[in-house]
DNA sequence: GTATTAAGTTACCTTTTGATAACTCATGGA
DNA sequence: TCCATGAGTTATCAAAAGGTAACTTAATAC
């Protein structure tokens, strides 16, 4: 309660801030999609593509770069032919899908109002 | 646990995605340092101005707009001279900052990992 | 009649994000 | 010889996000 203040201030510094350092790895267009299609287990490069409606293979690709880049997503090449390459979370992953299950389920239950309220909004400034 | 497949079937569609929806708005530079700026109560635009460091007129108008259009923020103007206004979360404001907290805070306690995760992996790019 | 204040708006420009589509590479089969 | 496969890369382009700086408005104080 007390230290709500401290907090505040904490946060207000945009510059090596560690929420957007997170934050904005996750929030463009495909990043939770992924962690979420691989929360059950490791999956392949044309699993996840043909699983994940809409994404094409460079935007895959790259996601799936940055994911590892962060430690979130182990990318293990096996050396068939073709070559076959499994991703997988790693524990680190795990620990962001949870704290952001949170997020996605508050999301998924107040999706309604949030529409409505931006309809309501459209519609005020003409 | 037995819900898993069916989650995770729900969350692959983007087109309209809640999850989407939400983490979109939330997801760009400013909503989140805005978000944290407003929850101990309301404040004016000069004042949350020279609080988020490095923010500008410009984006700080836009995005407590669109905070606005989502319902997170209500926006009271006091007809006095030179105009007041005071920038304050709703109800559905201070839901959606409780469910990001869980992962601002994981995000806190894990950005060295996730800092020397990505130092290491571009260290292998050359 | 000029400056000040709060809360913007507008114009202009750069950077980042994302999309499409074609190309690569190694190998094994018809 | 040519095609298929899995997992990409490259080139090109359009759209969205974000930054800077100057302008606006209304009233009041100097």
């Amino acid at each position: 309660m007390s230290s709500t203040k401290i907090e505040r201030r904490v946060f207000l510094k945009n510059e090596e801030c560690p929420i957007r350092n997170v934050v904005a790895q996750i929030g463009d267009k495909w990043s939770i999609l992924i962690l979420f299609s691989l929360v059950d287990g490791p999956d392949r490069f044309n699993a996840l593509k043909s699983r994940i409606q809409g994404i094409s293979q460079r935007m895959l690709t790259q996601t799936l770069r940055d994911l590892e880049r962060d430690g979130y997503v182990l990318r293990t090449v096996y050396p068939q032919v073709p070559v076959k390459v499994e991703y997988e979370l790693t524990e680190l992953g795990r620990g962001l899908a949870a704290s952001v299950w949170k997020l996605v389920s508050w999301a998924d239950s107040h999706h309604e109002e949030i529409r409505s309220s931006r309809a309501h909004y459209d519609q005020q400034q003409v």
